[in-house]
DNA sequence: GTTGACCTTCCCATGACAGGAAGGTTTAGA
DNA sequence: TCTAAACCTTCCTGTCATGGGAAGGTCAAC
């Protein structure tokens, strides 16, 4: 199965697939006479383990210690579930992050009256104004 | 005030504060005799606000336009306050991608024993299994 | 046999940083 | 006054996962 099938039964673009390769993520594949990349069943299969890793966020480098421990048929559990809680606490302080901007953000947003006037306590706040002053009203 | 102290004053680094330069963010800074930039209080006040809108998740491109409405003392505040809607709207997708990522590794997370044995349900999942078979049982 | 749709490798760009090298300047202390 | 440390300057490199594109080889259908 060349790259472009390949890519079609996994849903991993042809450039990822190479790049894939490149980092070491998966091992080459076969090829045919003619040089073309030849895909078994169980690269592809790693394909799709890898595309449903990313959607859930793990890094290509987590994504080859959860396929190593995947291939390994004596791995404990533990260790990847040691992962998994790792990266669901890295989601988690990068989501209170986010929600930390947009609650900021939401409340300025809902005091800003948004319209003709220049008065904007978002811009007030991003100048790190004590009050309401903006720099158009106080340069 | 040479980029040290600048950076100093403001929290954004010597690095960061060369980078805006260059990408035309801020004005190049005046330059001393021997040519080391010197900023005004002016300057600072922009890197204050740069910092302060990149710690709301602004990129480098959105404060260009923040900073220019801030300077035009006829903005009508609607623009600003559309911005901020539309970054509200960014990072709420984002965090609910991320809510998603989060939620399903904590199920799966939540279903493995997380001992010596080496059944998982998480590498099942991420191999696709409907249910908890994974490749080091059914290679 | 031609055409079009593949494939190959290689290079470049992204965004917002950080690190470091090579060389000039300032400043504090002996 | 001299020197060493602590600055500053520019320029180049790498990050991470991904897309775009060029130049050239291959396959498949008609």
């Amino acid at each position: 199965m060349n790259i472009g099938k390949a890519s079609l039964a996994t849903g991993v673009s042809a450039k990822m697939i190479r790049y894939y390769e490149t980092v070491g993520l998966i091992r080459p594949s076969e090829r045919t006479e003619s040089n073309y990349r030849d895909f078994s069943e169980r690269d592809l299969n790693d394909l799709r383990f890898i595309r449903r890793a990313r959607s859930l966020g793990f890094s290509v480098e987590e994504i080859g210690r959860l396929l190593s421990l995947w291939r390994d048929r004596n791995r404990p559990s533990r260790e990847v579930k040691a992962m998994a809680e790792k990266h669901v606490a890295d989601l988690d302080a990068r989501i209170k992050e986010m929600q930390a901007m947009a609650d900021a953000l939401r409340d300025l947003s809902h005091c800003c009256a948004g319209d003709d006037r220049p008065d904007c306590p978002i811009l007030s706040d991003l100048a790190g104004s004590p009050a309401a002053a903006s720099q158009g009203d106080t340069p």
